[in-house]
DNA sequence: CGGTGTGAATGCTTTCACAGCC
DNA sequence: GGCTGTGAAAGCATTCACACCG
């Protein structure tokens, strides 16, 4: 069980992802071969590496499925789910610029494990003008906020010029993880995760991908 | 040189990503190591599979390892860099609700390879009354932009419910890869290279990483 | 049959360790 | 002395192939 490698890690993920969507009731592993482009043995050795017993003969079945993935991720399917594990994920906001204020009005994680709790901004005018339907504090707050509220994760939208200052006043605020919009690499404890979604890492990525075939 | 795996490119990316917001003149494997976390053996590797001659005993010159790389990855390093290969990444965002319009106000291509040339949105009415400092189109002039303005990348910031659909338009127009903000997964022929960022993919991947240490 | 689960074989990547160089 | 570059070894992951099951 110990043995999820990090590949196999992130395909379940989407795999995982692939079921929540899935209306059909069950799914083979040739059928998901040919929504990810993974081979299907690849994706059944990915699930037998978690304790799933339930794909016999014609196919596995999408919500059982599904459970033993994210059970054996530790993430949550939903809102209920969540619930029930009791299993929630506390999320705050730090930069409220343009993008950081479209994702805080756009309640992205509407029906899922996460939350937004807490705003944060360096600017004091930005945090009293904008609203929310959570409180939005001035980041000199965040080394009270974040662990009084006990907020694991971090969605950082600052400018690229505050990036590395602001994820690293996160790191000894406890943080968990970070989702990083900017384009700075961090360099933090590595118990700290970070997830590069940065628009220009993205298209780096992308365009790697495309010109070495 | 077309031994360079998936492994190695997406650190190379991430490598030239820290070398152009270095300010130091030279960079050795080990410093690399303490910025990434990954090995320095593995660091040599990977630059030793772009041909790059320049690390002789005292580190890498950061300039030239960040030319080298790029060059390997067909990615240039800057606006200059871009006009000086002639290459240059035309890009659309497709989807101009909150997310899309944060993003096309924010100039976050400023200096590097990438420029958006184009916006679509399937409300007329909203490719009317925004503006920005590129052409906005209703979605059914997707077809024949893309093509004519040789639109290589899209941003997809669509609502879940059309990221398919879009999706699937945007590949018959020949799009050739996309960065996907939305939380569908996408299932595209595999020529056409696809960049997950959602905030739930991102989150997920976070949750499963820490949880299983 | 059409499908899963899984040892065995193959093919990669990472790590090790050290020669060679400044 | 410190660092790169690289064969050789070790460790993983992917693919193959097939027994087994409904």
């Amino acid at each position: 069980m110990r043995k999820i490698s990090e590949a196999t890690r992130r395909r379940l993920v989407e795999i995982a992802q692939i079921l929540s969507q899935t209306e059909e009731k069950r799914i083979t592993s040739v059928q998901l071969e040919a929504l990810t482009g993974w081979t299907s043995a690849s994706i059944r050795k990915d699930i037998s590496a978690i304790e799933y017993s339930g794909g016999v003969s014609n196919g596995y079945d999408v919500s059982s499925l599904l459970d033993a993935i994210c059970k054996a991720l530790g993430i949550a399917r939903d809102e209920q789910d969540s619930k029930d594990r009791g299993i929630s994920h506390k999320c705050c906001i730090v930069g409220l610029g343009k993008l950081g204020t479209a994702l805080l009005e756009n309640s992205i994680f509407y029906d899922t494990a996460y939350s937004i709790i807490a705003g944060f901004d360096a600017n004091v005018n930005r945090t009293e003008i904008l609203s929310a339907s959570f409180p939005l504090y001035p980041a000199s707050k965040m080394s009270q906020v974040i662990p009084e509220q006990k907020i694991e994760y971090a969605i950082l939208t600052v400018p690229n010029e505050s990036a590395k200052a602001m994820a690293e006043r996160l790191a000894s605020c406890g943080i968990k993880g970070i989702v990083n919009y900017t384009s700075v690499m961090l360099s933090l404890p590595k118990e700290i995760a970070v997830e590069n979604v940065s628009p220009v890492t993205a298209m780096n990525n992308l365009s790697a991908k495309i010109s070495l075939g």
